[in-house]
DNA sequence: CGTTGGCCCTGATCGC
DNA sequence: TGCGATCAGGGCCAAC
């Protein structure tokens, strides 16, 4: 479930291996891994080939890579996504959908290969279009342009371009409860089920407080709890709940040894010592301390 | 317009 | 051993 900080582990994997790298060959083994192309596989597979990759870029969990033209390589993982680098398509077992052969300045070949299982994840084309503003769209290039699909996608905590006062004001515009506020990737990117659980643990908040009703400040606090998590995943290399997420090395993340809440159900809180419950939430789960996370009392009137 | 609920998709795992 | 049920959840979109 590659959230910010796993995503960031592979731009950071992929990027030696992008500007001024030539992408030889595409090979489309599975064409559910570009629902996000606008176009048949054989069109994919046209403008891809021969190009010249310039930079890895993310913003949240998208990831693109401009290959000039005012083009870009748009990946987003999904739940199950991996890039993995090597030097055979048959290295990367039978849940491979896409590889890329490419040659880069003075080195040997090599190939990226997108594996996904459950085929949330997905590659695509995509123009680039102007933000409006010039600072740079995402981290990872200079550039102020951003993939036409990506383009409604808020900017994420590790982008300098937020600012913290401002986007704690937009949270508490919302008539929703925090939880889904902070998986609207309209209003902050990044965070996921795992990220937003457990910052919420941090910040000792319930999934279904009332986002209107935080105060400017624990809004702010929440934000830094995220920011904290992020950072630390970010230091271990990436969360790994399963083996689906293995990072660009091909390498398991292990920040999942340090949660606090997801996944914790029927353990004790690390603070308190309460039982964690886990509870249905958006057609999924969310992890909490049935002590430290109350549930939010009505407000009266 | 803001908000909300439901759907997509597959393979690993579990229970019988 | 076989097989159906269950589960994982990000992003999108229809509906309210």
């Amino acid at each position: 479930m590659p959230e910010l900080p796993e995503v960031e582990v592979v731009r950071r994997g992929i990027e030696p291996y992008t500007r001024g790298f030539v992408i030889e060959s595409v090979q489309v083994f599975d064409p559910r891994a570009l629902t996000r192309h606008e176009g048949p596989s054989e069109d994919f597979i046209h403008r891809l080939t021969g190009s010249t990759l310039e930079a890895a870029v993310r913003r949240g969990k998208f990831l693109w890579l401009p290959i000039g033209q005012g083009e870009a390589l748009v990946c987003h993982l999904g739940m199950s996504g991996q890039v993995l680098l090597g030097e055979h398509p048959d290295q990367f077992g039978p849940l491979l959908r896409v590889a890329l052969q490419l040659r880069g300045p003075g080195r040997k070949d090599m190939v990226w290969g997108f594996v996904d299982q459950r085929l949330f994840g997905s590659l695509a084309i995509d123009q680039l279009v102007d933000t409006g503003v010039s600072v740079p769209a995402g981290l990872g290039s200079d550039s102020s342009q951003i993939p036409r699909q990506v383009a409604h996608i808020a900017r994420d905590l590790l982008d300098p371009a937020v600012d913290d006062r401002q986007l704690a004001t937009t949270i508490r515009r919302k008539s929703s409860g925090i939880k889904r506020v902070l998986l609207d990737q309209s209003v902050l990117s990044g965070v996921g089920n795992i990220y937003a659980d457990e910052a919420l643990w941090r910040a000792k908040l319930h999934y279904d407080y009332p986002a209107h009703r935080l105060s400017l400040t624990k809004a702010r606090e929440l934000l830094g709890h995220l920011r904290d998590v992020f950072a630390q995943a970010l230091e271990d290399g990436g969360t790994s709940f399963d083996w689906q997420y293995v990072n660009v090395n091909g390498q398991s993340g292990y920040f999942s040894q340090s949660l606090n809440a997801y996944g914790q159900a029927g353990k004790p809180c690390p603070r308190c010592g309460r039982i964690i419950l886990r509870e249905p939430f958006m057609n999924r789960s969310s992890f909490r301390c049935s002590r430290c996370q109350p549930r939010p009392r009505r407000r009266v009137g």
